[in-house]
DNA sequence: AATTTTAATGCAACTGAGTTGCAAATATAA
DNA sequence: TTATATTTGCAACTCAGTTGCATTAAAATT
């Protein structure tokens, strides 16, 4: 189940992600907007974008989860794959477009898989 | 600072990982030692026995913290960095003994990086 | 062995991200 | 314009992990 009305709030939501490229946390969203929109409805939006295939998740360095636009996701599936890099000084958090390849594995069939690149960012380094 | 005393809850705690070589995620290592240990302890003294270089941890699919043996760690630093296996069945956790390659990536310094590869484990298949 | 020192422990209360249930509001269909 | 079904807000909750502080227990000192 998808966005299925054009409301206020998920308008609001979709403009922060016009703003920039970059991937947001969940909880900064959840800040910038917290005049506009309640935690429990950016939670629901955050996770209906993503069935629909316009966001995909990940998880940072601390657990927390991030949000960024999808390039070529849709509802049939995240086909859109790809690493992900965390400045550990300054948080800030990019898909990087990079393919990295994962090998088999005997006795284990692989299904997807989480990479996430640490380290400093070009305005941290 | 890392473990100095040899206390009953070190002991009780580390007979939990020489039992198996499967990662232990945090809560379950509580939910084990229930009786024995306050939960406070084996979170502080995992943490300890990571500084030690005799435990590494790393982030599940949920954002759980898992703990498994290190092979060749040190008090210096984790230099056992390896990819990790969590079953989407099951939820078992394992030490990848593979190498993944991050290709260097401009403009970024690379300091670290996570590799969390989703499927299912030999006896879930 | 008794005492002192300092690290380790237990407990209760807290934090912070994320979730749930339910009534009220609002977008869309009829 | 009304009916209906989705969205929203709110409060209360969950769950993993943390903090402060008094108590306990290793180990060092005498």
């Amino acid at each position: 189940m998808g966005i299925i009305r054009k409301t206020k709030a998920a308008a609001f939501l979709l403009e922060e992600f016009e703003k920039s490229t970059k991937a947001i946390a969940a909880i900064e969203l959840i800040k910038r907007l917290e005049s506009k929109i309640n935690k429990t409805t950016v939670y629901r939006l955050l996770d209906k974008l993503e069935d629909d295939g316009l966001l995909h998740s990940f998880l940072g360095k601390n657990g927390n989860k991030w949000y960024a636009k999808c390039n070529s996701c849709s509802k049939s599936g995240h086909t859109d794959i790809h690493p992900h890099f965390q400045c550990t000084d300054c948080g800030s958090f990019d898909c990087l477009e990079i393919t990295i390849k994962i090998p088999e594995i005997p006795n284990r069939k692989i299904i997807n898989s989480h990479v996430l690149v640490l380290g400093q960012c070009e305005l941290c380094i």
